[in-house]
DNA sequence: GGTCCCC
DNA sequence: GGGGACCAACGCCTC
DNA sequence: GAGGCG
């Protein structure tokens, strides 16, 4: 059973706050709690007449913190102003854990031939030449009814992590990031990890390249570094490779681009920058990942990327505490 | 989690 | 209506 | 082509 929950004193929906704190999708949240409530199966009733059918809502998906399928999509639905505009136009690569966090899990391309109306489905080129393909694609800014049934849909079907790919249907094949990831050794820990990407910094701040980081919601850091319009994925990988070597070679002790566990020098951390290709993903910024505590892939600052943070207070409750600010500060990052 | 098929 | 079988990724690397 | 890796 999920753990207990604060009664509310009424049904009634919070009246939306002012400035960057509106809740739009208030409404949303309460009609979940609602279905929750009750037998856990419901329909959604979504902007523009979009409706979508939750089941199961009161299933644990996080047994060990109490943390159930509805809390899953009630906190994608509060930070969706800021979600919706990352995952917009980009393909969605499903990892499905029908049974929680502590069940199997598979990876799911393909939505499969009776996807719900309202829900955004597109025939995508995944490859130049090839015959295009049925993707799940995240909703148009301006149909938040449309954006928020296809989120909520691949939640329905047991998805935790949002994982987007890197490219926009319409430029599909131009990734707007470059992506490195910044994956410790067990011996290096977090603090490693801070010390690299600081590394990383520096290296793209004198090609005075911008870059925004977050944590990945696992154990490392994702730096992002936005790119110009019409940039090919050739382009995001040479980058992403020059600025990688360039770190691990000045800095052999903390960093490698080594790519064989056995390989890799123990306390140093990984600095994959392979995913920069067509069809890869990466988990949106406020993507919940499937471990314990629900953590998440939360933006950070560079004044705050010292040996003082701590990775794993990023939860799906602490996120939502904070979520006008780190709403806030994601967008001006990434404008 | 969803769908299809068969009892 | 219930139960059971079956389905649900991929790119890039090194060897 | 297989296996490792993410």
């Amino acid at each position: 059973m999920p753990a207990k929950r604060r009664t509310q004193s009424s049904s009634r929906p919070r009246p939306p706050r002012r400035g960057a704190g509106a809740d739009p999708f208030a409404d949303v949240v309460a009609q979940l709690e609602a279905i929750e409530r009750g037998d856990g199966e419901g329909e959604l009733r979504l902007p523009g007449d979009v409706t979508l059918r939750v089941t199961s809502l009161a299933k644990p998906y996080f047994p060990g913190d109490g943390i159930t399928k509805g809390d899953l999509m009630r906190f994608y639905v509060r930070v969706a102003p800021v979600l919706l505009d990352a995952i917009a136009d980009r393909p969605l690569v499903l990892r499905r854990y029908p049974g929680g966090i502590d069940g199997p899990s598979f990876h799911q391309h393909d939505p499969g031939d009776n996807t719900p109306d309202g829900v955004r489905v597109e025939e995508v080129v995944v490859q130049r030449g090839e015959p295009a393909e049925r993707r799940l694609v995240g909703g148009p800014v301006d149909e938040p009814g449309v954006a928020l049934a296809t989120l909520l849909y691949t939640v329905q079907l047991g998805t935790i992590p949002v994982n987007v790919w890197h490219s926009r249907v319409g430029s599909i094949a131009s990734p707007d990031y470059a992506v490195l990831d910044l994956d410790p050794d067990p011996k290096a820990g977090f603090a490693g990890v801070i010390a690299v990407a600081r590394l990383v910094h520096d290296a793209l701040a004198r090609r005075h390249l911008a870059s925004a980081a977050k944590t990945s919601g696992s154990r490392g850091i994702h730096m992002l570094i936005p790119l110009p319009g019409g940039s090919s994925f050739d382009d995001a990988a040479s980058l992403a490779e020059e600025i990688a070597s360039e770190v691990a070679t000045e800095h052999p002790e903390m960093a490698t681009v080594e790519r064989s566990l056995d390989e890799r020098r123990r306390g140093t951390v990984y600095v994959d920058h392979l995913q920069n290709a067509a069809g890869k993903t990466l988990a949106a910024v406020f993507s919940v990942r499937a471990r314990p505590h629900a953590t998440v892939s939360t933006p950070i600052t560079w004044r705050q990327v010292t040996t003082t943070l701590q990775p794993e207070r990023y939860t799906i409750r602490t996120v939502t505490r904070q979520r006008d600010s780190l709403m806030t500060r994601w967008r001006s990052l990434m404008g």
